[in-house]
DNA sequence: CAGGAGCGTTATAAGTTCTAACCATGGATG
DNA sequence: CATCCATGGTTAGAACTTATAACGCTCCTG
């Protein structure tokens, strides 16, 4: 899968890898703005537009740093092991994901959003995305949505009737039958989480709450734990 | 307030709006990569470093646009009506802000983080963004905080004790002294939602949501009342 | 051991922001 | 009222950016 062949393909992967990292240190010490090909072909030794023979593009770099971010904050998640109990690994779960968003504040600012200027997300992102989140999926789906939360599992109820890919989320990642309310209440704890994790991680990162002596580690316990309730998870 | 004097200034005022105007429709049009003073000034009908006179730098004109879209969300959100019970006004509050968001999404992109690639937001849009959230403070000083959130109002009582801004910010909006239950408990869950807000609004106007069939209202309703739960709203 | 694919180079085009130098108009002032 | 100079516009140009074109060298491949 990594290796296909010849002395030359193996130089060019090198060399891409390079280019990789090299923007990454660019990204985290100036920002979005410094991942300017020229910068980094300086910084690599070589000039100019030789980075469009591993490259087509500016924003295909890009595209690669995006995934990279996606893959990589998706392997924090998954890599936080089971708890005794679902509450205790919807907290795990969501600390994983803000530490690693404080870790690399730069490379989180690139997910959260349109990261360069006319940068227009690809379709791959989002199913990224919903891969990462895939732990959130087997927690919720050891709950029930109470009453409080079951417009939006009614909701994603209906979205499973009608998108193939919402039953293939759930089914990825928890052993459930998609009629279950279980089922649907898996995924719309999933969704209701993630968008927590999403608004308090991107004030906490573009600094929102400096200032205010606000950890965003004690609001993200304080919603995950209602969350919890919300679900009934034990 | 508005018109100091002399036909100078008056024109001067005049060509300063026209700029702002033409640079949002850019905005709309073409994205934050479309706020180019070249395009802008070709627009308009004068020629590139005329800008100069009226913005110090592209920068300049992007901290304005920043700046109006602050208090345009604020001031939809403080045109919300008070509805009979704190409940239904915090929910008409959140439809208030999710509705500006998804009218102006890309006014939204500019807020909701660093807008452009090496745009570092300038220190007063964190007390533009606190102002345009106050009606949010003066629902939840209705209510008192549950155990469930008791972290973070303790967190806020803290601010309280070492920043005079937070009283500011409280005293502000909501007639409560300082020291009672209610008042950390107001900042709490005005922080709280704000993050919520934030989140989901956030992760709709990028649309990451599109495609799941999932309405960014329901889970806004859904979040909000949980949070008027917590803090025991009537 | 040819031959050419792949890679790096420079030159160049078309953008961007922003400064400098220059000039005209017209409001403010003696 | 006549002057003056602050204000606002112009073009030129510097220092960047992304991206393409045309040119060789090298070294892998058949």
């Amino acid at each position: 899968m990594t290796a296909p062949a010849g002395p030359r393909a193996r130089y060019r992967e090198q060399v891409r890898e390079e280019i990789r990292a090299v923007a990454l240190r660019q990204l985290a010490e100036s920002g979005v703005q410094g991942i300017a090909l020229n910068a980094i072909a300086r910084r690599i030794g070589m000039s100019g537009p030789a980075l469009y023979r591993y490259f087509a593009s500016r924003d295909e770099l890009l595209h690669h740093l995006v995934r990279s971010a996606y893959d990589d904050i998706g392997r924090a998640i998954n890599a936080v092991p089971r708890q005794e109990d679902a509450r205790a690994t919807l907290l795990a779960l969501g600390r994983a994901y803000l530490a690693w968003a404080v870790g690399e504040p730069h490379r989180y600012l690139l997910i959260q959003g349109p990261p360069a200027p006319g940068y227009a997300s690809p379709a791959d992102t989002v199913e990224r995305a919903r891969t990462a989140m895939g732990p959130f999926v087997a927690v919720f789906a050891e709950g029930k949505p109470t009453a409080q939360v079951q417009p939006v599992a009614d909701e994603m109820r209906a979205w499973m009737r009608t998108d193939a890919a919402a039953v293939e989320w759930l089914r990825a990642h928890a052993d459930v039958d998609p009629q279950e309310s279980r089922a649907a209440g898996a995924l719309a704890g999933t969704v209701l989480a993630w968008s927590q994790l999403h608004g308090t991680v991107s004030l906490e990162v573009t600094g929102q709450y400096t200032g205010m002596g606000q950890r965003a580690s004690t609001l993200l316990d304080s919603q995950l734990r209602t969350l919890a309730d919300a679900f009934l998870l034990p």
